[in-house]
DNA sequence: GCCAACGTTGGC
DNA sequence: GCCAACGTTGGC
């Protein structure tokens, strides 16, 4: 029983850790820890499975928009910076035995040298239900529709 | 740096 | 269970 493919669009801000970070890292993959909001969470945990395409989106940061592409190389595991009291992400109420947070594993695919700005994504009347372009939408961790990634892989910004 | 929008907390 | 206060996110 194969699963269909799904797809997501994963925020971060550029200054903590950008798409050329994750180009450099080792094996070219990131633990996606941190995610502190439960919707996120549920996603993380439930949702997003090994296979699985993401849209890096760099966040506050001039201009903010979707910085390149990855792929999720493994499934969701509790988040264990959130048990290490020196870790910035630390939450004390998050209890090893019954994790509060979960994180998946995420690998280069390839960066758009130029980025596709948030402007350009409004732009497009294809991508006018798309998650990213609402306003007041915070949410770090948004599922994208197939219909969205299929646009969004045709854009000339990718070279 | 500002501030609108949003999620969480905690008093009641 | 309501909702005001608060803290955070993130576009601008």
């Amino acid at each position: 029983m194969t699963r269909v493919r799904r797809f997501w669009l994963m925020k971060s801000e550029p200054n903590v850790f950008s798409i050329d970070d994750l180009r450099r890292a080792a094996r070219q993959t990131t633990c996606w820890d941190g995610v502190r909001n439960y919707q996120a969470r549920n996603f993380l945990r439930d949702d997003i499975k090994t296979g699985d395409g993401v849209l890096y989106y760099h966040s506050n940061v001039e201009p903010v928009g979707i910085a390149g592409e990855a792929v999720v190389v493994r499934d969701g595991y509790p988040d264990y910076t959130a048990f290490d009291p020196d870790d910035v992400h630390y939450d004390p109420k998050s209890d090893p035995r019954k994790p509060s947070w979960y994180m998946v594993d995420v690998k280069f695919v390839r960066a758009c040298e130029d980025g596709i700005t948030l402007k350009r994504l409004k732009s497009l009347s294809a991508l006018r239900s798309m998650l990213a372009v609402q306003r007041g939408q915070r949410l770090s961790v948004q599922p994208v529709t197939a219909a969205e990634w299929r646009v969004i892989m045709g854009l000339p910004e990718w070279g």
